[in-house]
DNA sequence: TGTACATCAGTGAACGCGCGTTCACTGATGTAC
DNA sequence: TGTACATCAGTGAACGCGCGTTCACTGATGTAC
C-alpha cells in the first residue's frame, strides 16, 4: 500500500503492544498471529514485514516488556513507586495483592504475567525475562537498603527482596489460578498474605480494608 | 483387539499416568494426544473409547492428581511427611525448595506444576484444582496448629500456611522461569527464600547446606 | 522543482502441518442359550 | 460344559480446522537524475 517509515515503524509498535496485551491475557500458545494482526488493525500476510518469526515476535516483546521494567518497575508496581513515602514496599505490596491487580490481566506485571510461559519460551525470550527479574530484584533490594525499617540482621537488601518478591508473586499465581472457580478462596489467598507480608514490612495500615471470607470447599456458589 | 475388562482399565490408567506427566512437563497446550497414547503404547485412535475429549481428559488427570494430593500432599512433600520429627514443615520447605525438586518436572508437585496452567483450565479442571489448592492448605495449617513453634499471635494457622505456602511456590515458580537462562539465578532465588522460610519456621539447620553464588547478569557462562 | 523508477509495507490467497476428532473395520472377550 | 453371537477396546486411515509461514501482487513512498 505505501507507507512512509514513521508510519512503518509505529505499525510495528502496535503490533507489539497488541501481542503484549495478548499474551498476559491468554499465554503465548493461546494467541495466533492472525489475531494479534487484526487486534492491530492489519492483514496477517504483513507479519513477516516486521518480524522473521513467532519466536522472533515473542522475544522482542518480552524484551520490550522487560525494559519497561527496568525504567519503572511494572505499570502495576510503578504507581506506588512514585509516591516518595515513608514504607514504598508496603503500598507496592498493597496494590500487587489487590484483586484489581489480579484480575486485571492486561496490564498486569510483565513477570508476573510470562512466570508460567517463562520455563517454555525460546532461549533469547528467556535470558530477557532473566534479566528482566533480576533487575527488578535488585531495584526491590535498594528500596529494603534505603529502609532500615525493612532490613534484617539474618538477611543481605537483595535475599529480603527475593523473600518478599517470591510470596507476592506466589500469592499472586495461587490467587488468579482459582479465581473463576473458588473466588472466596482465591480473595483468602490474597487477603492472608497482604496481611502477612505488610506486617513483615512493618506496616499496620490496611489489614482490615478489605472484609475477610474463609473459602468453604463444601458447598461452593 | 478384544481386551479384557480388567485390561481395558488398566489401560484407560496408563492413558492417565502419561497424560499427567506429559502435562507437567511440557504445559496441557504443549502436548498432543497422539504424543500420549504413544506414550501409553495405543495408537491415538483408540483414545476416545476412554474419554469423550481432551478436556474431559484434563479434568480427570487434574482431578487425579488432586485427589493424590488430599492423601499425601504431593509425593515431593510426602516423604518429608511420612517422617514424624519435630518440625516437617521445616523438612517440606528443604525439599520443596532444592535444585532436585525444581530440575525434576515430571514428579513435581501437581498444584506447582499446574499453578501456571489453572487460569486458562476449563470449568470442571478448575475447580478439581481449587479443590486441591484447598486441601493442601487445610492439611499445611493442620501442622502448623499441632506445632506451637509455628504458631503465631497475629496470624490464624491457615492464615499462616497460606503465607507460607505462597512463598514456597512463588520461589519455585520463579526459579524455574529463569533456570535455563541463568542458573545462579535460579539458584539464588531457591536459597535466599529456603533460608528466609526457615527462619521463619524456627529451623536454623542447612543454612548453610548449599553453596551460595551470586547472580551476575553481566557475565553470563 | 519535476519526472522516472526502485523499494517495500500491506493485501489476500495459498501452502504444509499437526491438532482434535470421526469412522469403518477387526477380533478376543464375555454373555446367552 | 459347549456353542453362537453381541460387545467394544484397539487399529489405522481420514476429516476439517487453525496454525505459522510463503508468495505474487499493489501502489504510495522516497530516491536518483
Amino acid at each position: 500500500m505505501g507507507v512512509s517509515k514513521r508510519q512503518t515503524e509505529e505499525n510495528k509498535q502496535a503490533i507489539l503492544t497488541a501481542a503484549a496485551r495478548l499474551f498476559r491475557e491468554r499465554g503465548i500458545d493461546g494467541v495466533g498471529l492472525s489475531e494479534i494482526m487484526r487486534e492491530a488493525g492489519f492483514t496477517h500476510g504483513g507479519f513477516y514485514n516486521h518480524f522473521k518469526s513467532k519466536d522472533a515476535l515473542v522475544a522482542e516483546v518480552v524484551a520490550t516488556a522487560m525494559t519497561g521494567v527496568n525504567e519503572s518497575l511494572c505499570d502495576a508496581i510503578a504507581k506506588p513507586l512514585a509516591a516518595n513515602d515513608a514504607n514504598r514496599f508496603a503500598r507496592q505490596i498493597k496494590y500487587y495483592l489487590s484483586t484489581d491487580h489480579r484480575d486485571d490481566a492486561q496490564r498486569t506485571c510483565a513477570l508476573a504475567a510470562l512466570a508460567p510461559d517463562a520455563r517454555r519460551l525460546g532461549k533469547e525470550a528467556q535470558a530477557s525475562y532473566a534479566r528482566g527479574l533480576d533487575a527488578t530484584l535488585d531495584q526491590l533490594a535498594s528500596i529494603v537498603e534505603r529502609d532500615r525499617s525493612l532490613k534484617t540482621m539474618h538477611e543481605t537488601p537483595r535475599d529480603r527482596a527475593i523473600a518478599l518478591y517470591s510470596q507476592m508473586l506466589g500469592a499472586l499465581v495461587l490467587s488468579r489460578a482459582v479465581a473463576s472457580a473458588n473466588q472466596p478462596l482465591a480473595n483468602e489467598i490474597l487477603i492472608a498474605s497482604r496481611k502477612d507480608l505488610l506486617r513483615a514490612v512493618g506496616d499496620e495500615t490496611g489489614r482490615t480494608e478489605v472484609r475477610r471470607r474463609r473459602a468453604n470447599p463444601k458447598s461452593p456458589p
